[in-house]
DNA sequence: GATGAATGAGGGTTCATTCAT
DNA sequence: AATGAATGAACCCTCATTCAT
């Protein structure tokens, strides 16, 4: 059922998308979706709670830390891009954003399971390096976001707005490389 | 009669806004809006076309070039935030990045509108700055996007997830600061 | 518009109308309806505006008053019968009654339009016959009262109940008769 | 079971009571309603049988006789008026009266439960006294009747149209009072 | 005997759109 | 050129009812 949601939420958003059309899409009778969710509006909620950090969590997973400094950034850079130009992750952003005035609480989890994670993950690591004596940075948090803002160049935003509909590995490549250049010739030692 | 169609997009989003709202707000009879546009698509194209440039454009104004690099990237900086920031802009953002879909031209009128000419205006001036040798740049497109995703860091996260109303002139000093500094050590000779 | 409504309200109460019904019994469409009407709740409000002093006004017009105090007496009674068990008093007095709670305003509207102006309308007569010296009544209004609650005996009681469908003339008079004899015996001179 | 459609059926009224509130306000499931009653309106049926007698009934109890006549108009008359003005008997008329097209049956066994037993009690009154010589009365059900409906003057009506919530003892008196007094001059030897 | 998940028809309401005036 | 009355499809949601467990 949330996944019959999650077809049509991400498809036409939440204003677009119909109780008739979820449950058409979930194979089940408009009187069953009310029996589970109160309303369209708890039944987004759900869906976003679910997806959030299912979708986004695939950001973090399995990144290990014994290898060089620009090694681990460019995993993680990696990563961070190809959620966000996956569709999963595009139609999550699209919609969070859209109705993050109806829904602040919604925005506040897409938040705290997506960049603020992947932030935290870095400024962490960022602190390792620096005891290590491997990076020179006074403020890791903001640091870490400006790898962030870094890796959401060119490829994220054109795929939000519908320009691309992908990347080739070189092109998501040349992003996290330039990236990863800058942050080092900034930060390294 | 756009004006009326641009406080209605702004507050409700294209799904939300209904044309009854958006006449009242005109001052003018549904029938009149109809026979100035075909319907409610096309008057939100108009709309969007308008107000994109309009509003984004205010970034690039008056940026005079004789000051040291590090002047005019911070002024640069600063209009990029504060356009993102503002209710206008944001509207926009908001707006065209959840229509993409059923709006491709809109999105890369947006696109051409704001972060395109952004870009290509930062890249000529990386073309001067390297050509008089102030700074030493391969690709100065994409080293124009970095600057461009340092900028769009934290605040402009936080302000389009509506977990922030705006930011203070120190808050925003502190990005632009941040994103001057690591351009600088990355590009600079 | 209203007449359709009327029809639908007196056939199924407020609760059992439904808006489609009425205006497919208007001969409109709904949208036509929601666009005179803010909702069912206004226009039940102005179908009971409308209706009420309609309906119930036919009580007292023309109600002379050169006549002996029984004759008066027996065309008012007469009267405030015939309207009661007339359909449209009856729909008018079930509905009111059964949502009263929820239209506070109508039960209102209602009882100043038909109880409270016949009572007036004979409290009024009774202080002139006092006058005259051909009445003894202390409390004018109570007694304006009694006639009515003496009037609302057996065939009132029982058409709200669906217990009769009318009443002959004879039966009507029977009740007027007795009314006005217990009237007479208990404030003639 | 019975209990909680009563209280449902009381706050709401027929239409606008569901099968789902008095499941839960009873304490059993939807299904287990369905086992023992055929639907919505059997229940409905079931509880208006149960409570109408129940609450009816209050007014007839414990009406010993051997009093003056005006003390036993008086204690009856009373009663009348309580019952017409408590919640509960409040609840049953309106309902039985919204609903009595559509519940003939229900409709009548409110009369035979309610006025009809009081008439009919009062009638066997009447013609005792008249034997023991007290009254002189032709027609002991119609006198019985207009009893009745001199008692449900003033507060009754206005009580069923809400138009106030409840009444004095004193103002329950003055009513009262003011019946028996007709009927005695009317009525009496 | 009791349950509660499932249903689908219908509820009130909104809305983009049309068209005669 | 401007209007606003009219429409009907679609919206979200509620409900009486059924039935496998």
């Amino acid at each position: 059922m949330l996944d019959g949601a999650a077809a049509v939420f991400a498809r036409d958003g939440y204003e677009g998308a119909s109780m008739s059309r979820i449950a058409a899409e979930a194979g089940v009778s408009k009187g069953t979706l009310y029996n589970y969710f109160a309303g369209k509006a708890e039944l987004f909620s759900a869906y976003v709670h679910r997806d959030c950090s299912r979708t986004i969590s695939l950001m973090l997973d399995d990144l290990a830390r014994d290898e060089t400094p620009e090694c681990t950034l460019r995993r993680l850079g990696r990563r961070i891009i190809e959620v966000s130009l996956s569709a999963e992750g595009l139609a999550m952003y699209r919609m969070v954003i859209a109705e993050a005035e109806k829904f602040p609480e919604l925005a506040a989890t897409f938040y705290a399971a997506g960049p603020a994670r992947a932030i935290r993950h870095l400024s962490d690591w960022i602190g390792d390096m620096c005891a290590q004596g491997r990076l020179r940075v006074d403020d890791a948090d903001f640091a870490a976001e400006q790898i962030f803002g870094l890796m959401q160049t060119r490829l994220c935003i054109q795929r939000r707005l519908g320009l691309i509909d992908g990347a080739s590995e070189s092109e998501i490549d040349r992003v996290v490389d330039g990236a990863v250049t800058v942050f080092m010739r900034a930060y390294g030692v």
